[in-house]
DNA sequence: CTGAAAGCGCTTACAG
DNA sequence: CTGAAAGCGCTTACAG
């Protein structure tokens, strides 16, 4: 390992000048800065980030937490995030939770110790008291996807606009009897789209039917069985507006496994746009997203967070989000 | 911050006592380990990881350097690693290359000396020169999905047999006139998959057809332009073996545009096993690798490289795979 | 069993 | 512009 005082020996200096000639923010003697990177080339020197980040009291790392990289909504955020990352010098640790607080505190902990600068959270709840304890003690913290009102930095999606429209095109295609497969109501997305699906039924003066509204739905799987489950109750709908992607995959497989036909009998609205989304069998109609983009924005925002001395207002950027169609729908 | 100064003042011992009591290793009086227990239970003591990492040389995290977490097949490869890194105490940072060497080569750099103890790769390719100087310089590495003959320690799946399990599979139901859609020839995987394709067909005395053999195919989205490239200029195959699911995925969309049916007029079997691959039209026959388990055992075998004083001689663990029917063959 | 001291590799006031 | 010294928060020989 070549250390800053192999350097400082080769060019016939003292450590500091070597460090003031690196960092490039003390003014050095333009010869002796020339001696010294010539001796760094020459030893390939490589400065040592544990001493530099035990120093400085930063290490240019940054937390990434989420539920879980298999849920397909995640690797496009995910990249998001890593890709500003790398271009502003920072490194990223990606840490999976599968939604269990334990795991998530235990990170938290530990990332903490490791210093990492500041932290992204796809995993806020209503009452994640942990991140607001964070935010209380200026610990840099964003929120990606899910957000707790104004009182943390976000990048969110439009979740009611894009419930609206969807269900607002359903109408307008013909449909009346619309059921909607929700997320946990915990999650403050999922409530913003229960609104914009409410608040299009009545704008066309259609009533909100309880039996059709099923909430708690998670995206590994049982969206296939709640989808049945209302069919095998007798209650048919003519549309379903399912709140992610995944669950409509679920949902076409229930409709069809039941023997009716997706759009012909039921048509299936999705909520993501997963690039497998176009390739389901039918292709599903569905709201885009911008996760890439969602992730991008969230890791220059923390990076701002990192770097400005001053607590700001937290602001919450909400992404646009569009409405695509294909054949799911009739 | 509470350091361990602060630990030590309230307990009234040194801090070599409190770092002694904390690591367990060195007897320490059982009176005054609980006195120091106490304060660091009131202080909510946190030693700090990049002191400790600068003194012992190592900071309990890991690199899993990967082409692109948007390719499917890797969140579950990722999955699988950070699980058996977290059991053990060990945090990942997650890195991709979109195979660029620049870019990779940039991220070895930066945590390779004494930031990280060890780093995963898959993304060899046959003259990762990079690879093989850190291995001679006895760092901790593991492969993983592809490999580098012996010379490094490696966890891939079976690819010789997947591949000829799958041409197999086709000729015994009756198929005669099969292509094959390759990756790249300089991974090794590829290699493999195609000795697979071509010694199923010589045991079946059937001919290996040049103009029935493609590779270079990469996996986001050229496969749809390589199959309809066949079959433009006529060469019409009975079914196709795609060396990856994406590529089947790509290789199904051509066959339909083109105007034929899968699997009626072509059959299509696929390799990897993917989620969405059961959820495609029609469900895809493919090979199925155990993606989790391959992460989690190269977390395994790099821990414990890790934690090994003398260097071992590599192996290459081979994982097995199995040909999953579905409904893309006849 | 315990404390004082040295040192891991840096950066940065403090002098000059 | 430059060097010597102190210090970031730990761990671990060295004495006792």
């Amino acid at each position: 390992m070549v250390t800053i005082k192999d350097v400082a020996q080769r060019a016939g200096v003292s450590p500091s000048t070597v460090s003031r000639a690196l960092s490039g923010k003390i003014p050095v003697d333009k010869e002796t800065k020339e001696k010294v990177m010539e001796a760094v080339r020459a030893l390939n020197y490589q400065p040592n980030v544990l001493a530099k980040g035990l120093k400085e009291g930063r290490t240019n790392t940054i937390g990434l937490i989420i539920p879980n990289i298999r849920n397909p909504v995640f690797p496009a955020v995910a990249r998001g995030v890593e890709d500003v990352a790398r271009r502003n010098g920072f490194t990223v640790i990606l840490c999976n939770t599968d939604e269990d607080l334990r795991v998530e505190l235990d990170y938290v902990d530990k990332l903490q110790k490791r210093w990492v600068d500041g932290l992204i959270f796809a995993t806020a709840q209503k009452d994640s008291h942990h991140i607001l304890e964070l935010k209380e003690k200026d610990f840099p913290v964003v929120l990606l996807v899910r957000h707790m009102e104004d009182k943390v930095d976000a990048v969110i999606s439009n979740n009611f606009k894009g419930a609206y429209e969807a269900v607002s095109y359903l109408i307008k295609t013909g449909h009346k009897k619309i059921a909607i497969v929700n997320g946990s109501l915990g999650l403050t997305l999922y409530r913003e789209r229960f609104e914009g699906y409410k608040k299009a039924l009545q704008d066309a003066g259609l009533p909100v039917i309880d039996e059709f509204i099923i909430d708690g739905v998670s995206d590994n799987g049982n969206g296939y069985y709640s989808m049945l489950g209302l069919l095998e109750q007798g209650s048919v709908p003519d549309a379903v507006f399912a709140t992610s992607d995944p669950k409509a995959i679920g949902i076409i497989r229930a409709i069809k496994d039941y023997g009716l036909r997706v759009p012909e009998d039921v048509s299936v609205i999705g909520f993501d746009n997963l690039e497998i989304s176009a390739l389901l069998d039918p292709p599903l109609t569905t709201v885009a997203q911008p996760l890439y983009e969602m992730g991008a924005n969230a890791a220059n925002k923390l990076i701002r967070l990192i770097n400005s001395k001053r607590a700001k207002k937290p602001t919450v950027d909400v992404m646009e989000v569009e409405l695509i169609i294909r054949k799911s729908t009739r």
